[in-house]
Parts: structure tokens; C-alpha cells; sequence
RNA sequence: AUCGAGGUGGCUGAGGUGGUCAAAGGCGCCGGGCUUAAGAUCCGGUCCCAGAUGGGUUCGAGGGUUCAAAUCCCUCCCUCGAUACCA
């Protein structure tokens, strides 16, 4: 290593970082605010790559902006109640909150030796009483508005978990943590009404910027439907059966009435009767049947009669009763009608149990109306067989429509909206979470408890045994007393779901230091909403939708007056990394197989990429990788690898090319603080580039595309520095204004290289506090720098294939080349096609304006005509972007090239080169008609 | 099964209003020059066959439209994600 190169000491700059409070923020209204949040860790005891990409990203999108003058918040904390940790508790003994700050502890370190610039002041944990605190405070308004409350009904199960879950932790009738099944109970539990908020959620998702994919999955999570609820009567009854559909274009096709076998009417009507016995047979079978066995007989249609009719409202027909498996009690009013003409479910259930399958549309307006159906029609259709008058011919929304009004007037149907979003069930029967404030009073119910006598803290002196909730163990905790009416009352003993504490934790940081408050309004306005948010997908429609829910509820409780949280949404990719794959089984293996033939099938096996897990093997430690490389190299890989929302393949190559990149960067300021050249042409350009470069990067940062704004301040940049110097450059301002320029541009990515380019620089203070002046865009002449120097390397590119060529027809070595540019109208003709293109014409119609131009009258006429046909036309379409404009612009070809005569004499080791336009007085070459525009006949000697 | 997103050369990544597209750029790799040396830099190569500007086969597969398709249309396959009878 030369002398004076430094290697980054990253620790130190840390330290200094850390010093210098360089990241803390403070609200000021004065400047503009930006506000970049990374979803907060559960606190495990080590940080993995996936964790180094999210906060590599969110690291390089908060210094930019800081760069760029904003007031910027960027804070970190833990999402540190919740089961893992609870769990560690009673395999291994110990207390949850010593499991969470010992691990706490160790991740902190591992995420503060990557240089990310967290305001480490505003650090938020939930499991600290100062922050649930508010959770138990919010609760209670929330219950005072009737907004929570508690319920006896069937809840999910999950007995690995020993607890409920939300609807939005059921994953394919299974819990979202363990995997484990999900039984239905009737258990009396918290929920918190987040159904009030369906349509604002929904309309929400039209103003704010999340990945379309995260949209679509919050919109089929709020399953908005609308359609009518129609009445039922029942034959020789007072009662009424209403269904919710959404099809009332099909009314006529319904034969037959469904309920859930939970619906209360259906134990009504089958009482004392010959259907009672069957009835309980399928209730018993399906009401307390598991979410994960319902799935799985799925399409197993099911059902009894109930031996009873209802009376079709607009026809007076009678139509029988079912109870089906198929029907869900808690979705509409429980209650169907079949249309098994019109519906699968109810075509299928229709055929098993031989009742009528009527056609009530048609696909085609002038399709017979008797066809039978051999499958249900589900689509849109034409209404027939209506036997009334209003209804044939009607289609689709006109159809529905007019059905909806034929109801509505005689009273027996309401247009409605349904939604497929649930009451949020907040209640855990586990100890690691936010007591929920309540205390159960045999006078007076359930009381919450008073705001001054917030927080409930979780009690210490419980035990973990794995069976039950801890804190019914806890005598402390549970007994107390009412405080209406001052008898002895028992405290609640569910805990809230932790998706609670990361609904409002951004809120938080805006104001985390208070202890009199959950934050002050005016700071989470100032500092609200979140600008920029990264994170996995994972969290689409959990957290993602609690959050917004409870910005708005907390809106409309006078909390603050934020509509939305997050306003731009970035979904990092999974970080990979290959794995053994055998091709015919399709499936991957753990490395430990790699070189080894399949388990299976004994053929030999491939590679292919797959997520990093432990069970794979294919994890790479972030810790050893900076301790090898250092953090730096770890975040430009991670940066350039790929695209942030793309998935990245982690490569040991990768890194270690990117390790030599910084290590070849650790020299630049030595070697550009030391130019010592006079003024050269070349100078403007440099600086003309490096507009460009910095304008680049910009637009690239702007739009979070940061593996190109990468590509650009880490890669592009220095090429741009060889080619200066190639060309005689090495004046020292231009050096020293590359520099300071650069060493920002180097810093979202590599902050500890910048500190120690700045300190060479003798830059003011740290770099990381420095806010990078304005800086010109590209001008006009610029531009005609720029574009000189591109034909000026495509010439040497060019010059140097023909030679080769060249030599072997003079027989020895060429001293000397003659490069004859285009004749002018050539160049004339380019341009005319050009403009003849660029404003939307077709190509053909070109040969006819051509033959009337002045370029080909007299005795050129056949020649031009002829070289516009075989040359010039297919050259048109080959000419890039770049290439176009450089032809319609003033540049000269031949100037640039001439100017340049003794760089190119030297780049191509030539005694001497001449630089002539054909056909002009000077050319004698006999070559010009070779030459194109952009690209010259070279004549070698 | 349904609904999204997507399949481009070792990787990454443009292009996608049909025409110089064998497909930009970058990375990696290979060869060479320069160097005491180098992670620096420069030149060349990197689908196959050629080697004085050529030929062949390519943009998941197959078919179609067209003078012309990575780009348009159809069918299929694969990957990823979401959903799980929502009436």
C-alpha cells in the first residue's frame, strides 16, 4: 500500500458519529422534514442479512436526504413483547425481560457496527413500561369510545401458542408463528373494531404510494362487496330468513335457501321436529371443527334439510331450507340464497342432493332460454325466465339494479355493503405483552382502569411452566380492587396482541423522550407521515393495515391529525444465496449435500438460489463479514447487487470485487489532492461530467433507485477520473472540486470512506453533518462537451478495429492516419430523416420528400437517392437516443476530431493524424464515400 | 384451484410505439500491454463456427401475424407472492 492511503477505521468514525450527536433530530419547522423508517426488529439475539439490506437501504435514502438539507428523523428500536422470547422463558428458565435486553443488547451492537445513522436517542422498546404505558392508555379510550370490547365468541385457537389469534394471524387455518392448528372456541375476549374503518382503509389506499402488490393484498383484506340483503319469509312462521347477496340478478334461480348449521334460526326451525337429529349431526361435526380441517375437506359439500320452506319475496314460491357446511356464520347474515344456475357452490351442493337447477340467464342476448345448464354460468348475463314483467333482457349492473329496486320496494330488501374484514382480536393468553387495563369487578363489570393509575406493569413474580397464562400465577397482580366502587375486583390477565405496539410505535419516535405524554401532537404532525418506509412484505395485511387503522383512530380521538402513516412503502427483496437443487425431484437441499448425489433420486445435483435459513445452511453471518471486509464493503455489495426490491443472490465473488472497489477508492484523494498540471481543455469537461454524474445520482436517489446511484458514485465516477487524466487533465482545483463533490456522493453508501475522504479534504467538521450546497445542473455547454468526448472515444474504438485491417494492406506498421468525416450532406440528409422520424412520420413517405429536396436536384440526384436507400436508411434506426441528439445538435464531427489530432496520434502510438471532411477542398483520399456521419473512413499510412 | 407479479447471455440490468438486437451499461471471468510489483491503469475477448468487415443459433416453450418480433396475438410450461367455499 502507498504511503498516505489510509484504511478506514470504521469503529472511530462511529465513535465520532456518536460524539458529535451528529443524527439526533429536533423538530424545526423551519426546515423541511423527512421522516425514513425501517419496520423495528424483534429483537433476536443476532442481526442477519436481511436485517443489513433493510437498514442499508433505509441508512442510504436518510443520508441523502440529510445531505440535501433535510431535517431528517431516523430512528430504530424493538418490537420486544412477544412470544420467542416468552418461549426461551420455559425451555430454558430465565425471565422474558432479561431474555429481551440480553438480546437487545447484542443486536444493538451488531447494528451500531454497520454505521447506520439511527437517532439512537429516540430508541423505543414495547416491552418498556413508558411505552406500554400508552398502549393501556389508548385502550382505554378506545373502550370508553366503544371502539374496544369485549365479547363471548368463537375465537381461533392455537394450543402450541396457548392462545387466541386475529383473523390476520391465521394463515391457511394455521398460526402464523408456529404453524401450528387452529381450532375454533368460544372463549369471551378483546376486540377492537377495526371494521368501523373498512372503507376509509380502503379509500386510503388511492392517496399513498405502496407497492401495488401490498395494495391489491390489503384490498382483498378488506373485501369490500356490495350487493343487496334480501328477506326471506318462512312458511307457517313469523320469523324471516335475510341473505346477503351479491347477485340479485339471480333471485329468480333461487331453488333452495342455505344457512350456516351455526345459525341460530336453523336450531329454531328443525326443534322438536324429524330434522332435529341431522341437523345436530352436521353442527356437531362443523361448528368446533378446526379452520385447518374445514379447509382441507374444502369442496366437500355438505348438508341436511331443515324440512321447512321459505316464501321467495317476488315470486311467493315456495323454496326449501338447508343447513350447509359450506356457509360461514360469521360472514353476511350467515345465511345464502342458492342459485345453483348461477353458483358453483350451489350447482354442486344442487346436484348431490337432486334439487332444481334453474336458468335464469343467458350468456347471449339471443341464446334459448330453456338450455339446460351443464355447468353453473357465474358470469354476467342476460336476465330470462323471470315470469314478471321488468326483468327479462336486463343485463348485469341494470339487471341487479332493477331487481335491488323491485325489492326495496315492497320492503324486503336493502342494498348493503359487506365486508370481509373482522373485529381485530387483541387478547393473548400469554404474559410477554401489554396488560390489557381492565379490571373485572363483580358489581360493576368491567372497569377500565383510571389514567393516573396507568401503566399496569407486568409482574416479575410469576412462573413459566408452559401451561396456562403466567400471570394467573401472580396473586400480586390479580387481586386489587374496583376502582367505582372500592370492593375487591380481579385485574384482567390477557395481555394485547403485539401488532398493537407496532401500530403506533412511528408515532412514537416523534416525540420518544416524553414521559408525560405519548408524544405531543404537534410533534407527530410536524414530524408525520412516515416519508419513506422499508420493510419486508411479509407485513402486507398484519401490520401494515393495524397501523394505518390506528393512526386514523387515534386521528379521531384528538391524538394528532394524520390521516395516513406511511406515505411511500419499499419492499426490500430476500437476500439468497444458493443451495444444492436436484432437478428432478424439485427440490433444494441443505449444503451440507452439495457434491453429493440426490437423497431421493441418486442423480446428480445443481444449484440454485433460495432464501437464507438455517435449515438450508445457507446463511451468510453479517458479523464475519464485517470483520473481514468491514461494513462498508458489505453495504456497497448489498447497494450494488441488486435492485432494493428485486431479490439478491448473496456471492463471495461479489463482495470481494466490491472490497477491491473500496480499497482502489481509499487511494483517490491521495492521488487527486495531488495534481499539480496546468490548465487544460479537458478540464471543463471534467467538471461538466461531474454535473452530470451528481445529476444522475440525484435522480436516482430521488426515485429510491439506489443500486444505480451506486453504480454512478462507486463505479462510473472513477472511469470518468482515468479518462480526465488519460486526456492530460490534472489540474488541482478540478481535483479538488471532483472530490468534495464526490466524497457526498460516496457517503449513503460507504459513510466511513467519506469521513476519511473529507478529513483529507480538510473538510469542515464530519462529513456526515455537512449539507451539500446546490449544485448547477447540466448546461448547453456542457452537454457539447460531453457529447465531443463520447465520438471522441467511439472514434479511438473504431480506429483501432479498421487498423489491425489496415496494417496487413500496407504490409508494416502504420505511422500515420488520415480519418475523413462525412461530407456535409450526408450529415444534412441525416438530420432531415431524423426530424422526419422524431416528429411521428413514416419512414417510407421520407424517399418522396427527399426526391423534391434541394440536396437531391442536379447531377448528385443518383447518387444520393442511392446512398439514402443502402446506406442511410438502415443507419437511421441503428443511431440510439444519444447518438440521434448528437447528430441534431451543433457539434461538428470534424472539429471535435481535429482538436483532438494530437491526443489520438498518442493514444494510437501515430507520428501523425490529419482530420478532413470528404468531399471538401482539402480531401484527396478518393475515401469519402465510405465515411458516415458519426463514423469516419480512416486512412492509415 | 383462483388472483397478482414475473421469466432477457455466468450474474446484474436496459430495451419492449415491431426494423442494425447477438441484444446497452455494469459486475465477474479470460488473454494481452504497461509495470520491480500491484488490488491501479490501458487494450482485446467473453452463445457457437469462422477469422479482413462472414455464417449459424439465441431473449421460458410452441404456434401465429408481418417483408421484418426479445418487442404484437394465442396456447402451454416454470418461478415467486397472495388467497382459501366471503355468497
Amino acid at each position: 500500500m502507498s504511503e498516505g492511503v489510509r484504511t478506514t477505521n470504521e469503529v472511530a468514525w462511529q465513535q465520532a458519529w456518536n460524539d458529535g450527536e451528529i443524527f439526533a433530530s429536533s423538530d424545526d419547522p423551519s426546515k423541511p422534514k423527512f421522516y425514513c423508517l425501517e419496520m423495528y426488529p424483534y429483537p433476536s439475539g443476532k442481526m442477519h442479512m436481511g436485517h443489513v439490506r433493510n437498514y442499508s437501504i433505509g441508512d442510504a435514502v436518510a443520508r441523502y436526504k440529510r445531505m440535501k438539507g433535510f431535517n431528517v428523523l431516523y430512528p430504530m428500536g424493538f418490537d420486544s413483547f412477544g412470544m420467542p422470547a416468552e418461549n426461551a422463558a420455559i425451555a430454558e428458565g430465565g425471565h422474558p425481560h432479561d431474555i429481551t435486553e440480553k438480546n437487545m443488547a447484542s443486536i444493538t451492537e451488531q447494528i451500531k457496527r454497520m454505521g447506520f445513522s439511527y437517532d439512537w436517542e429516540r430508541l423505543v422498546k414495547s416491552h418498556d413500561p413508558n411505552y406500554y404505558k400508552w398502549n393501556q392508555l389508548f385502550f382505554t379510550r378506545f373502550f370508553k369510545s366503544g371502539l374496544a370490547y369485549r365479547e363471548h365468541a368463537p375465537v381461533n385457537w392455537c394450543e402450541p401458542c396457548s392462545t387466541v389469534l386475529a383473523n390476520e394471524q391465521v394463515k391457511a387455518g394455521r398460526c402464523w408463528r408456529c404453524n401450528g392448528p387452529v381450532e375454533q372456541k368460544d372463549m369471551s375476549q378483546w376486540f377492537i373494531d377495526i371494521t368501523k374503518y373498512a372503507q376509509e382503509l380502503l379509500d386510503g389506499l388511492d392517496i399513498i404510494n405502496f407497492p401495488e402488490s401490498v395494495r391489491l393484498m390489503q384490498e382483498d383484506w378488506l373485501g369490500r362487496s356490495e350487493g343487496v340483503e334480501i328477506e326471506f319469509g318462512i312458511e307457517n312462521s313469523e320469523d324471516t330468513i335475510r341473505v346477503f347477496t351479491t347477485r340479485p340478478d339471480t333471485l329468480f334461480g333461487a331453488t333452495f335457501l342455505t344457512l350456516a348449521p351455526e345459525h341460530p334460526l336453523a336450531e329454531k326451525l328443525v326443534k322438536g321436529t324429524e330434522y332435529e337429529s341431522e341437523w345436530k349431526a352436521i353442527y356437531d361435526k362443523y361448528a368446533n371443527m378446526s379452520e385447518f380441517d374445514r379447509i382441507k375437506n374444502l369442496n366437500k359439500k355438505e348438508g341436511v334439510s331443515l324440512g321447512c320452506f321459505a316464501i321467495h319475496p317476488l315470486t311467493q314460491e315456495k323454496i326449501p331450507i338447508w343447513a350447509g357446511n359450506f356457509v360461514l356464520a360469521t360472514y353476511g347474515t350467515g345465511a345464502v340464497m342458492a342459485v345453483p344456475g348461477h353458483d358453483e357452490r350451489d350447482f354442486e351442493f344442487a346436484q348431490k342432493y337432486g334439487i332444481a337447477i334453474k336458468r335464469v340467464l343467458v350468456e347471449n342476448e339471443d341464446d334459448d332460454p330453456s338450455d339446460a345448464l351443464e355447468q353453473a354460468f357465474t358470469g354476467n348475463g342476460y336476465m330470462v325466465n323471470s315470469n314478471k314483467s321488468g326483468f327479462d333482457g336486463k343485463f348485469g349492473d341494470e339487471a341487479k339494479d332493477a331487481v335491488a329496486s323491485a325489492l326495496e320496494s315492497i320492503g324486503k330488501g336493502d342494498r348493503q355493503i359487506n365486508w370481509k374484514i373482522r373485529p381485530w382480536l387483541i387478547s393473548r393468553q400469554r404474559y410477554w405483552g401489554t396488560p390489557i387495563p381492565i379490571i373485572h369487578c363483580d358489581e360493576c363489570g368491567a372497569v377500565p382502569v383510571p389514567e393516573d393509575q396507568l401503566p399496569v406493569v407486568l409482574p416479575r413474580d410469576v412462573e413459566f411452566t408452559g401451561k396456562g397464562n403466567p400471570l394467573e400465577t401472580s396473586e400480586s397482580f390479580l387481586n386489587t380492587t374496583c376502582p367505582t366502587c372500592g370492593k375487591p375486583a380481579r385485574r384482567e390477565t390477557d395481555t394485547m396482541d403485539t401488532f398493537v405496539d407496532s401500530s403506533w410505535y412511528f408515532l412514537r419516535y416523534t416525540d420518544a423522550k416524553n414521559l408525560e405524554k405519548w408524544y405531543d401532537s404537534q410533534a407527530a404532525d410536524y414530524w408525520m407521515n412516515v416519508d419513506f418506509y422499508c420493510g419486508g412484505i411479509e407485513h402486507a395485511q398484519m401490520h401494515l393495515i393495524y397501523a394505518r387503522f390506528y393512526t386514523k383512530a387515534l386521528r379521531d380521538l384528538g391524538f394528532h391529525s394524520i390521516d395516513e402513516p406511511f406515505n411511500e412503502l419499499l419492499c426490500q427483496g430476500m437476500v439468497n444465496k444458493s443451495a444444492p437443487f436436484c432437478v428432478s425431484c424439485s427440490v433444494t437441499l441443505p449444503v451440507s449435500n452439495a457434491g453429493l448425489p440426490c437423497p431421493q433420486c441418486s442423480e446428480p445435483l445443481t444449484e440454485r438460489s433460495a432464501k437464507m435459513s438455517k435449515s438450508l445452511g445457507n446463511t451468510v453471518s453479517p458479523e464475519q463479514m464485517i470483520e473481514k471486509f468491514g461494513a462498508d464493503t458489505v453495504r456497497l455489495f448489498i447497494l450494488f447487487a441488486a435492485n432494493p426490491t428485486a431479490g439478491m443472490d448473496w456471492s463471495d465473488v461479489a463482495v470481494e470485487a466490491n472490497h477491491r472497489v473500496i480499497l482502489q477508492l481509499q487511494t483517490m484523494p491521495l492521488q487527486l489532492l495531488e495534481w499539480n498540471k496546468p490548465a487544460h481543455d479537458i478540464d471543463a469537461w471534467m467538471l461538466a461530467r461531474l454535473r452530470q454524474r451528481h445529476q444522475q445520482w440525484s435522480d436516482d436517489m430521488d426515485r429510491y433507485d439506489l443500486r444505480r446511484a451506486v453504480e454512478c458514485s462507486h463505479y462510473d465516477l472513477v472511469k470518468d477520473i482515468n479518462w480526465y487524466v488519460r486526456r492530460g487533465g490534472g489540474r488541482a482545483e478540478v481535483g479538488r472540486e471532483v472530490l468534495e463533490l464526490w466524497t457526498h456522493m460516496i457517503a449513503i453508501a460507504t459513510p466511513h470512506l467519506a469521513e476519511d475522504w473529507w478529513s483529507q479534504l480538510g473538510g469542515e467538521g464530519l462529513l456526515a453533518a455537512h449539507i451539500l450546497e446546490e449544485y448547477a445542473p447540466v448546461s448547453e455547454e456542457d452537454q457539447a462537451l460531453l457529447d465531443g468526448e463520447t465520438l471522441l472515444r467511439d472514434l479511438l474504438e473504431q480506429a483501432r478495429k479498421v487498423r489491425t485491417v489496415a496494417e496487413r494492406h500496407i504490409d508494416g506498421e502504420a505511422t500515420s492516419l488520415t480519418i475523413v468525416t462525412s461530407a456535409p450532406w450526408r450529415y444534412e440528409m441525416a438530420s432531415m430523416a431524423l426530424n422526419h422520424l422524431a416528429e411521428g412520420n413514416n419512414i417510407k413517405a421520407f424517399m418522396g420528400i427527399l426526391t423534391k429536396s434541394e440536396l437531391t436536384q442536379g447531377e448528385f440526384r443518383g447518387e444520393r437517392l442511392g446512398f439514402w436507400n443502402k446506406r442511410l436508411l438502415p443507419q437511421v434506426f441503428k443511431w440510439d437516443d444519444e447518438k440521434k441528439r448528437i447528430l441534431l445538435s451543433p457539434l461538428e464531427e470534424t472539429v471535435v476530431y481535429a482538436n483532438a489530432c494530437a491526443f489520438i496520434a498518442e493514444e494510437l502510438g501515430l507520428e501523425s493524424v490529419q482530420v478532413v471532411q470528404g468531399e471538401s477542398q482539402e480531401d484527396d483520399t478518393q475515401k469519402s464515400g465510405v465515411a458516415m456521419p458519426l463514423s469516419p473512413a480512416f486512412i492509415y499510412a
